[in-house]
DNA sequence: CGTTATGTTCGATG
DNA sequence: GCATCGAACATAAC
């Protein structure tokens, strides 16, 4: 379930498990999943190097070693990291394992093959060649900043909150859930949501963003322990809206599936 | 068997 | 250049 909470939420793992620690040996059981290096290389730079420090854009997680460069990570559709102490307990789909010198185990796991496990020398200049914008819960972004995207974009206000080089981090379903606590139409043109409507949208952004973080996005039983009034729990076929219980709709943006209450969000502004 | 899935990219088209 | 749409990638679940 990899948007930014879910990403926020695998980096909190990464540091739990292997932060400071000595990596012993990398196992690469699906090669199709680097990009940019191969399994060869990708244990050259890792094996015997220390986790030192980890950083999240987006939905992309990067892990410094301690003798320079960075492993970088993106989850793709269905990817996860996964911390366990007995091989024997290594999940299905595990695609790279890294094994600590002190004992345990990271893998980095993924059903389908979306996602990439790389390799840079500099984290920022990543992160400006894959066109990544800022964070989605980077103070410098701003309700400011966010009006300003939306004035200079002709497209849907959904299609532009879920375009990585605008905001780093928000995919279908937290587009969904933001639009819901702002009450704002998925296909309101971005450049009519304006002024206090724009400040109420980075609101639930920041809002939204930070309650699935909290609740542990993605764990068991996330959609329990989120507040009365989100629409995530509801958000399939046959859901209904939590504030006023009218039959969600259903369309398609972007070619993605979208949810929203026809009532409660507002089309015209 | 067909449809859909939390992402991204690429080519065709308007 | 900008925007939209469908297909592709690969696999599992319903």
């Amino acid at each position: 379930m990899p948007e930014l909470p879910d990403v926020a939420l695998y980096h909190r793992l990464l540091d739990a498990h292997g932060l400071g620690r000595e990596i012993a040996e990398v196992r690469v059981s699906e090669p199709r999943i680097l990009a940019g290096i191969d399994a060869g290389g990708l244990a050259a730079r890792l094996v015997g190097g220390r986790l030192a420090a980890s950083r999240r854009h987006g939905k992309h997680l990067l892990a410094r070693i301690d003798r320079g460069g960075w492993l970088t990570v993106h989850f793709g559709m269905s990817g996860r990291l996964a911390a366990y102490d007995d091989p024997a307990d290594a999940p299905a789909h595990e695609r790279v394992r890294l094994r600590f010198a002190a004992g345990g185990f990271l893998g980095y796991v993924n059903v389908r093959l979306l996602g990439r496990v790389g390799w840079t020398e500099d984290a920022d200049a990543f992160i400006a060649e894959e066109g990544l914008g800022p964070d989605a819960l980077d103070p410098r972004f701003d309700a400011g900043a966010l009006a300003a995207a939306l004035a200079a974009s002709r497209r849907d206000v959904k299609t532009v909150l879920m375009d990585q080089s605008v905001i780093a981090g928000i995919g279908n379903v937290y587009a969904d859930e933001i639009l819901f606590q702002a009450r704002i139409h998925p296909r309101r043109p971005a450049r009519r949501v304006a002024g206090g409507e724009a400040e109420r949208l980075y609101g639930a952004l920041w809002t939204v963003l930070e309650t699935a973080i909290r609740c542990g996005a993605g764990a068991e039983a996330f959609l329990d322990r989120l507040p009365a009034g989100f629409l995530l729990p509801e958000r399939h076929s046959g859901g209904h809206c939590p504030r006023c219980g009218t039959a969600l709709a259903v369309v398609k943006i972007g070619g993605r599936t979208s949810y929203f209450c026809p009532r409660c969000q507002d089309g015209a502004g």
